[in-house]
DNA sequence: CGCCGTCAAGAGCAGTGCTCTCGGTATGGC
DNA sequence: GCCATACCGAGAGCACTGCTCTTGACGGCG
């Protein structure tokens, strides 16, 4: 180990170290992140922050890439059962025990915050998951696949289903898109507070959505 | 005229304009609502908005209320025509025309901002308007009721279809919440920019999403 | 006319992101 | 072993924020 080697390790530290006292502050004061609390947790000045994260956006940006990749890693857990509904319980399950970050990925962006590129790598771990476990399910005659898509949004899905999942018919991959997109959606309304006196059965409520969505897609 | 009312009108007037200009900075700036810029563009000192609005929250939730409405007419608008579809496309619209004021009633709550309760007045009207749609679709023998929901979940979907929708099917309430949810769902999709490098046909995708929605819930 | 409610303005406080500078420490090349 | 260098932490400081308090002025009403 060379002396090089103890400095990388060290900053390597201190930055989760930042990180984990930044993700502890999202969770209770919320998106609006101060990186001056975050330092006074730490005991340090807020400008020695600075030697590891360029910015407060470059702090988020790196609590954004954990938050999917955490969220990425669920869903490719679950989706080992081969289950969509699984993995939409995944999802629902690690919102409901991160809701903050959950807001931070899915929410509203920060105003004039520009998404680095790094970030659509873990972002799209979830779809693909998805996208897995309807591969497979087809692949073993569990799938029927609807009529396709005419137009100019059928020539982009070919497209798409081409890069992301060759041999997949278009239509079912734009059914598996509004599927990932309705959970999303599904999970945002419980954690944004849009079932708060109407549905308290969220569980049910969640998993009565996510099989419509199932079976508009054609998953038997 | 009397100079109360006077005052009043004068003050009504103010309100107006510092909310105005409020939606300007909301444009531009997004969320994070500068109240000293705000009045800044108003010639006047920061203090004096307190005048008005008690804290910048109270000018947010004045804004939120603002863009319920206003969303929410468009969608009654909508309705006029009967049609699921058209309301779907109207909500898009006036997403897509004012995205930050769409962010701020579905996008991530602002952490410690508690909804008064004078809310929930003009947040229900888009859903009201979707489902006295889907109610004139049943009454004319357009809609296909499908299965009765069970469990807790199902008592409580009669619950709330009684008070909401009195006659209507709890399971069809039930899908039209989640129509409604997956609305939201492909909206904020694509406003917070999911489909970004994905799916150009905007409009084309969200009406394939829609009206897969529709088949599910049985409008015909 | 005088009173009082309303309004705007300014100063001020505590907090924020971020920059710059300054000292101290440890690293790597000689 | 020595020293230049890179790195790191701390502090001061700038411009900004939300919000409060005080002060002064205007104008309708008794």
């Amino acid at each position: 180990m060379t002396a090089a080697s103890i400095r990388a390790r060290l900053r390597a530290e201190m930055t989760d170290e930042i990180k984990a006292a930044a993700r502890r502050h999202l969770a209770t004061d919320g998106a609006n992140l101060s990186l001056r609390a975050v330092a006074r947790e730490l005991g340090m000045a807020s400008s020695a922050v600075y030697r590891y994260f360029a910015s407060r956006d470059e702090l988020l940006t790196a609590l954004i890439i954990d938050a999917y990749d955490a969220l990425g890693a669920a869903a490719e857990a679950a989706a080992e059962q081969g289950s969509w509904l699984a993995v939409c319980h995944a999802v629902r399950d690690w919102a409901l025990a991160n809701p903050h970050e959950w807001a931070l990925i899915y929410g509203s962006p920060v105003p004039g915050y520009q998404a680095p590129s790094d970030t659509v790598g873990p972002a799209i771990r979830v779809i693909l998951a998805l996208g897995r476990v309807v591969q497979e399910a087809a692949a073993a005659g569990r799938v029927e696949i609807g009529r396709p898509v005419g137009g100019r949004l059928g020539a982009e899905l070919a497209g798409v289903a081409e890069r992301a999942a060759p041999g997949v018919p278009p239509q079912l991959v734009a059914r598996c898109m509004a599927g990932w997109i309705h959970c999303c959606g599904a999970v945002s309304a419980e954690l944004f507070g849009q079932l708060n006196n109407t549905i308290d059965e969220r569980r049910e409520f969640f998993e009565f959505q996510m099989r419509g969505a199932m079976s508009w897609i054609g998953i038997r």
